[in-house]
RNA sequence: GCCGGUGUAGCUCAGUUGGCCAGAGCAGCUGAUUUGUAAUCAGCUGGUCGGGGGUUCGAAUCCCUCCACCGGCUCCA
């Protein structure tokens, strides 16, 4: 007998070989329907396969991401079917189910494939999907599995077996395909109803360009149509959140071939924004103890030979540019911290004065190759909120606390509740690459642990993935179209202080070397600029927005009351224009919402009499007439409330 | 950098068997209108059709090349 444990901790009894579809049935047919793959011990597996003699089982429907990716996978084989039907002979390389949907990707050999192919692949899925096929699950011996990819001719499975040990190997068939796969599949392609391949790309074998080149088709599936038609919808709605046209109709940014590729012009408002951003922060970071300190633009070749990073990124990176008469070599700064070394040198320090926190807003320059260049978010010139903070090993971790709290207040502010942070730490397995002692990285990596703890962060912890000169902490957040770009970044540096020579007098009177920790709470005002006009879809909280108020006459007669009701709310530090175009009311209304203003202010005769004005607020509406000193209390009064610093 | 796609007025876009002066809406300008909570009317300005080269009697349209942008890959101190 099978012995089956179900999450809600009841437990069935089932004859030998039953499946997790077999239990399915047996609790509703409903349910049997709608069983993707299942859970049983801990490893998602085929609903089709037999359960052990003890098996804590779940069963996994579309609601469950392993629902959903057991799905993408199976559609990733079916598309791979519909591609041989066409395309008779191309390689296969991998097909795996991804966040949204599936990919394959595929060396079409001699075959020329259009994005006008996907729809008669699509349809071709479609058909497929209709005649039910089961996918079929098959142990097979390296030998046999090396000797079927040999007769199929394909380098990449090949590649892929060679790699696998003998008795792991599965097989997976459906129709007339057969591919090398782990599983697991869906019982039937059947669930398939919708189906929808997006886009075709480029992809290196391996994800390495040293590797051919091979062509990826991005797809995605749906067990109703319905849903897919819910999808298309939402992917149009992020679209029109993307900075990049947001910020063209906000007149916040612009790009321009003749000043270069990668390199934003900010516009008036857009400046003002950020502008607004800069001083938010400076004000917090005043508060914790940051110092502002200022470094120019390019530096001598040799403060980034000896920061190490001319070795690491010289030759790719912008060339220096050279002195007229000496020929001596200077390099667009790419980086602030060398600088602030230098900075911290100009004095000796003692351990009485760690920390030491220097704050630059500084612009530096980096070689993006064409292709990674993305709007706001990758450029090739841009400005950190950065600051470094110099410290004794055993300061790191309340430094950590400190700069944590800044983050969460500005996201906070900012409203950004979907983030993540990410600890990366040394890879056990290899000790060896990084630099600084034991130790300290002892020390450091649970300092960070611990404050990561201490403020309850979403945090994954990824091992490997430190920087070779210290552990961090990256904060990441998601754009409108579902992109993942890192933010804020704590980062721990024992290498710069060691390269620099950088030393502080301890109390035993003796020369100690301090820690360096990076951070840049926004990251870049580039990105951090482009992730919040998709967060809020442009419209930006009241203390940050450019234009707070527009003022709207009926008629030009009362235009003169206008610009007097804007001279004494910017007394108030409110911030607006008056609309004194001859146009109608309805028209001055509609451009002011299309403007995302977050109050209108109506005044016409009325309100001239009585020295008040009519409050419209964007996408609410009219909320009656007020004096202007209680206008000017609502916003000021919103505005502090927005930027309460109660963390 | 690589693969694929796109490039027509400030913006959004029409213009494909190559053929008269390259079009529309919005924006802008001028004038009329003086308006009460999401578009008043009329007239006008504006484009070497991304740049360069070629094919042709003739190119926005076909070919080559360069540039930029878009979707990915790789990379990201």
């Amino acid at each position: 007998m099978v012995k089956v444990t179900l999450p809600d901790g009841s437990i069935r009894e089932y004859a030998d070989g039953s499946t997790a579809l077999d239990v399915a049935k047996s609790i509703s047919e409903g349910l049997a329907r709608n069983v993707l793959a299942a859970n049983v011990n801990g490893e998602v597996v085929d609903a089709t396969r037999a359960l052990p003699l003890e098996a804590q089982l779940s069963l996994l429907t579309w609601n469950d991401a392993e629902g959903k990716s057991t799905m993408w996978h199976s559609s990733a084989h079916l598309m791979a079917e519909a591609l041989e039907f066409y395309y008779p002979g191309i390689k296969l390389a991998i097909g795996p189910p991804v966040a949204n949907g599936f990919y394959y990707d595929v060396d079409f050999m001699d075959y020329e494939i259009r994005e006008d192919d996907l729809p008669k692949i699509e349809a071709k899925m479609k058909e497929l999907a209709k005649s039910k096929l089961e996918f079929v699950r098959k142990e097979v011996s390296k030998a046999d599995a090396l000797s079927y990819f040999e007769e199929k001719n394909d380098p990449y499975k090949l590649e892929l077996i060679n790699e696998l040990e003998d008795g792991s190997i599965t097989f997976y068939t459906q129709g007339n395909f057969t591919d090398l796969c782990r599983g697991p599949h869906i019982p039937n392609s059947g669930f398939i109803k919708a189906v929808k391949l997006t886009s075709i790309a480029g992809a290196y074998w391996r994800g390495d360009e040293n590797n051919k080149q091979l062509t990826r088709i991005y797809g995605i599936t749906f067990p109703k149509q319905a849903e897919l038609t819910e999808y298309l919808e939402k992917v149009e709605e992020a679209k029109k959140r993307d900075h990049r046209k947001l910020g063209k109709e906000l007149e916040l940014f612009t790009f321009s071939q003749k000043v270069g590729q990668g390199l934003p012009l900010w516009l008036p408002k857009g400046a003002a924004l950020r502008e607004r951003l800069e001083n938010f922060l400076k004000r917090a970071q005043r508060k914790s103890g940051y110092d502002q300190v200022i470094s120019p633009h390019i530096g001598n070749k040799e403060l980034y030979v000896c920061s190490g990073h001319y070795e690491k990124y010289g030759a790719d990176s912008f060339q220096p540019i050279k002195t007229p008469d000496e020929n001596e070599e200077f390099l667009l700064k790419p980086m602030n911290c060398p600088h602030h070394c230098e900075i911290y040198k100009s004095k000796p320090r003692s351990y009485k004065d760690l920390p030491v926190r220097f704050a630059e807003f500084g612009t530096v320059y980096r070689y993006e190759q064409s292709g990674e260049l993305h709007g706001l978010t990758r450029v090739r010139g841009f400005t950190q909120d950065d600051a470094h903070i110099f410290c004794t090993p055993d300061q790191v971790k309340e430094e950590f606390i400190k700069v944590i709290d800044l983050v969460l207040y500005i996201f906070k502010t900012l409203k950004f509740d979907q983030f993540k942070a990410q600890v990366s730490l040394r890879d056990p397995e290899n000790p060896g690459k990084y630099i600084g002692s034991d130790e300290n990285w002892k020390k450091a990596e649970q300092a960070i642990l611990d404050a990561v703890e201490e403020k309850d962060l979403p945090a994954v912890v990824e091992y490997g993935e430190a920087a070779f000169y210290g552990p961090k902490l990256d904060f990441m957040v998601q754009d409108a179209l579902g992109r993942e770009w890192q933010l804020g970044t704590i980062q721990v540096d024992y290498n710069l202080p060691e390269r620099f020579e950088l030393e502080f007098t301890g109390s035993d009177n003796q020369k100690h070397r301090p820690v360096m920790i990076h951070r840049a709470p926004f990251g870049s005002m580039e990105r951090f600029v482009a992730v919040l006009l998709e967060h809020c879809a442009g419209d930006f909280p009241l203390w940050l927005t450019s234009e707070q108020i527009a003022i709207l006459p009926i008629s030009d007669k009362y235009n003169s009351y206008a610009q007097k009701v804007l001279d004494l709310l910017n007394n108030s530090d409110i911030r607006g224009f008056v609309d004194d175009r001859s146009e109608k009311i309805g028209k001055k209304i509609r451009d002011a919402e299309l403007k995302k203003i977050p109050f209108m202010l109506i005044v016409g005769e009325k309100e001239a009499e009585q020295q008040e004005v009519s409050v419209r607020r964007r996408q609410h509406g009219d909320l009656g007439a007020m004096s202007i000193e209680d206008f000017a209390k609502l916003v000021n009064e919103a505005v502090e409330s927005e930027l309460a610093m109660n963390v």
